[in-house]
RNA sequence: GGUGGGGUUCCCGAGUGGCCAAAGGGGGCAGACUGUAACUCUGUUGGCUCAGCCUUCGAAGGUUCGAAUCCUUCUCCCACCA
């Protein structure tokens, strides 16, 4: 099947600058395509997942991605859909951030015989000269139409500044060089970037005579339209040292139904057919789906490993067995428990559950925290080695935050 | 550069001398309900040695018995004009 009704079947594809000719060219000819990943962070997210997943299917498809890390574009900001002015990060915040991206990318995209690349646009962009750059591009871009772009609209009430607005220059001249060094012909991106992947079609256009293609891909957000993979704390990032991959998979074991043929489809490559049957499932049945899911995506991102012991965690605790695999945990000298150590220094300093002693107070008295399944409502409450069942203690803060204390 | 308007707790936003740790909303957290869902409802949401105390309303000074609120200086932002 081609490659373009893959994506278009999965719910990829949002727009496209050429829908015949792009099915076309993906049926005919090894493609080189590229997106692009601006280091805003110093891991990738699960929004950056859903866009390496069509990179993926691209790939097998024998297509060879681009993968752009926005060493130059991230010095700038692009304001695309951003209602403020974003802080400007520091060169070093930026170096270090890339450095991250081009591990994770690499665990994702087979990089090995030239079957994909790696680019960083800083190679270009930061040693342009400033009156050749604005002599090249600049007369191929209209400020009057540029203000009218949907993307800009919240900013233009808000205030632009003159550094972000250049941001789609320089996205476009990014295609322009890709196009001008590799022959990549095509871009694609969020659904956020249409803006900015037209500007490069048209660019390369103007200056080459030829003609490139842009698509957008379909934003991972919930059926309410509110951005997927925002939690308590932040983002749901594919580095496990900032989501343990017990929490990443909880976090798809609990997305809402209505969301669960969505995510099926971009985050993981169970089959159509497989997908429909499991996302039409009903009530309590769909949580066969969301399992699938949570475990499907686990393994792409951590690992079969991971993934399963993080089911085998899941499972057992909310089975309401006792708990084997992977659970969140921390080891504690027995010494540590000698006089007894009271429930808020344990929560605020050894666990980190809780940010404050009067976050634990609340807890407490609204019964939040249990200990070993009894809830405790004493904020003096004391745990002591007598406690430990088997030298492991288990901690729950609400529903779903459960902790696991070795005592070694 | 000129003129005008602003900086309030995670965010938006009220508050113009004591009743203000500061309305309301959003978001977060906890509880009830449930399917580890959604919806809904309830509570809570600066810190602490918690019936009390301490630190917050851009920054620093000042007036006052008492200041987020008044005065002075500084600083940053926004709009319109250039």
């Amino acid at each position: 099947m081609n490659v373009y009704n893959t994506l278009l079947e999965r719910g990829f594809i949002q727009q496209t600058t050429h829908e015949n000719e792009i099915k076309e060219l993906l049926a005919k000819e090894k493609v080189t395509f590229y997106i692009g990943f601006d280091p805003t962070a110093d891991s990738l997210h699960v929004g950056h997942f859903a866009t390496i997943m069509a990179m993926r299917h691209m790939q097998n498809a024998g297509h060879r991605p681009i993968a752009l890390v926005g060493g130059g574009t991230g010095m700038v900001g692009d304001p695309s859909g951003k209602t403020d002015m974003r802080k400007m990060m520091t060169v070093e915040t930026i170096q270090n951030n890339i450095e991250r991206f081009k591990e994770q990318l690499s665990i994702f995209l087979d990089f090995s015989d030239d079957k994909a690349i790696i680019a960083n646009n800083a190679d270009w962009l930061c040693q342009l000269n400033y009156v050749d750059f604005l002599r090249e591009i600049g007369p191929h871009f209209s400020v009057n139409r540029m203000l009218t772009f949907e993307c800009y609209k919240q900013r233009l009430e808000k205030g632009l500044s003159f550094l972000e607005f250049n941001y789609m220059l320089m996205q476009s001249y990014d295609f322009l060089e890709l196009y001008r060094r590799y022959n990549c012909k095509m871009q694609l991106g969020g659904n956020d970037q249409w803006s900015n992947i037209l500007g490069g079609v048209e660019l390369v256009r103007r200056l080459h005579g030829e003609t490139s293609f842009g698509l957008t891909l379909t934003l991972l957000t919930t059926s309410e339209g509110k951005k997927m993979g925002k939690t308590e704390k932040g983002a749901v990032w594919l580095d496990p040292n900032k989501t343990t991959p017990y929490e990443f998979y909880q976090y798809w074991r609990n997305v809402a139904d209505s969301d669960v043929k969505k995510c099926l489809s971009l985050l993981t490559f169970v089959p159509m057919d497989e997908v429909n049957r499991l996302s039409s499932l009903q009530d309590a049945k769909i949580n066969e789906a969301k399992e699938i899911l949570a475990f499907e995506v686990t393994k792409i991102v951590h690992g079969e490993v991971e993934a399963k012991n993080a089911q085998e965690a899941a499972r057992s605790i909310f089975a309401g067995g006792g708990a084997v695999g992977s659970l969140p945990t921390t080891d504690m000298s027995a010494s540590e428990f000698e006089e007894g150590l009271d429930i808020a220094t344990l929560l605020v300093e050894k666990l980190k559950l809780a940010p404050t002693r009067s976050e634990v107070r609340r807890l407490v008295s609204q019964n939040g925290i249990k200990i070993d399944g009894k809830v405790v409502n004493d904020i003096n409450f004391t745990i002591t080695k007598e406690l430990f069942d088997n030298n492991i203690l288990m901690v729950q803060k609400g529903k779903k935050i459960y902790h696991q204390i070795n005592l070694i």
